[in-house]
DNA sequence: GGTTGAAATGAACGCGCGTTCAGTTATTCA
DNA sequence: TGAATAACTGAACGCGCGTTCATTTCAACC
């Protein structure tokens, strides 16, 4: 028998980790059952137990892991000298990001309100450093003049939810492309802090 | 016995509505019972069942009236002769009507993939008749060259996750009073379409 | 080819779910 | 006062849930 002692199999994890993501995604946390991702990924519940100690830490492990790729990719990807440029930087980065993601990004925001406490403060804190990245690049080209934002902290959410909105609708063969998106998108968040 | 021929009590019927919307709002539908709802109006489940055929329809009526609700509210609000007063109003009109009804939008966007296909075509279509009214604005600014738009379509849902987005942070008593949020979110706006 | 041990099964657990309905209570009105 | 009816109870229904665990399968290795 192979009852995790301290830790779970790494095989089959991904695989599992993938339903759960889809099923997730598709039909929200509360409304897919152990069996249903079991299912999907062609073995029985309990062998789910393999690879989670149970099914909140399957959700928080996706949220979790979603938030720390972000801010790692992020801090890769960073770049630019003056405010402008580096607005203009993060603006390309979380467009092409999130829409590689849709699937996690749409959990990330959905489900936070079914995590439990303790995971959830974990996620917010996560969520939180990001946008203070996007904080940053505001009040810097604001104190230099470069940018004319009445308030940044505002300007901050309302940016992330301008952006972030286009998961809900995008389509992979859709109207536009995503590179003419891209452009468009970055256009209207450039107006938008006044560059 | 009342059992509902045709019709539902009405007395107590937005007890339950009520009841309904701030538990669905709170914890999500799926993860909201019967009994919870019951409680919260100091009844058993049972007697729910003299105000709603099911659970499914609490959240279809309460989805549907808000968005019926939405509609009327803007057909009465609406105002402005040129596109950047017709924005204007749009605009200020979407933030006040949704700061004062949290709850139910955010209900209204998180519980769309809990409606059963065809519940949710018809919440979709109403959806859609109010994303028309701003796009019509939009599409009326960009000819006549008062706005600057690439496409009118990506603005739109642009503008309204921009908007909806204050609710998922907004506070009561928080740093900012409406109408400072109101005016800056307005002059992003503004910018945004570039008038 | 026999032993090991990881991987997975499948039955079982107690529980809470949405929903039904015969029966009880409270109010209305003749 | 008593009949009619509206409002609600509380027990019950079958079902699927998350989770556990003794048992089976099977590839890897001596």
């Amino acid at each position: 028998m192979a009852r995790k002692i301290g830790s779970y199999a790494q095989t089959t994890g991904p695989q599992v980790k993938a339903a759960a993501l889809k099923l997730f995604a598709q039909s929200g946390y509360a409304a897919v059952s152990m069996r249903q991702i079991a299912s999907e990924v062609g073995m029985q519940a309990g062998a789910l137990y393999l690879y989670t100690p149970d099914k909140q830490t399957l959700l928080f492990d996706l949220m979790r892991e979603h938030m720390e790729d972000l801010l790692a990719a992020w801090a890769a990807a960073k770049q630019g000298a003056s405010p402008p440029e580096r607005l203009e930087a993060f603006t390309r980065f979380h467009i092409r990001y999130h829409l590689d993601r849709t699937d996690l990004v749409f959990i990330a925001y959905m489900e936070l309100r079914n995590l439990e406490p303790d995971n959830f403060a974990v996620i917010q804190s996560l969520r939180a450093r990001y946008e203070q990245e996007l904080e940053r690049i505001l009040r810097d080209g604001n104190s230099g003049g470069l940018f004319k934002i009445a308030d940044a902290r505002l300007s901050t959410m309302a940016i992330i939810a301008m952006l972030t909105g286009m998961t809900s609708w995008y389509r992979e063969d859709g109207r536009l492309s995503r590179d003419r998106i891209e452009r468009i998108y970055w256009n209207m968040v450039r107006r938008t802090v006044g560059a």
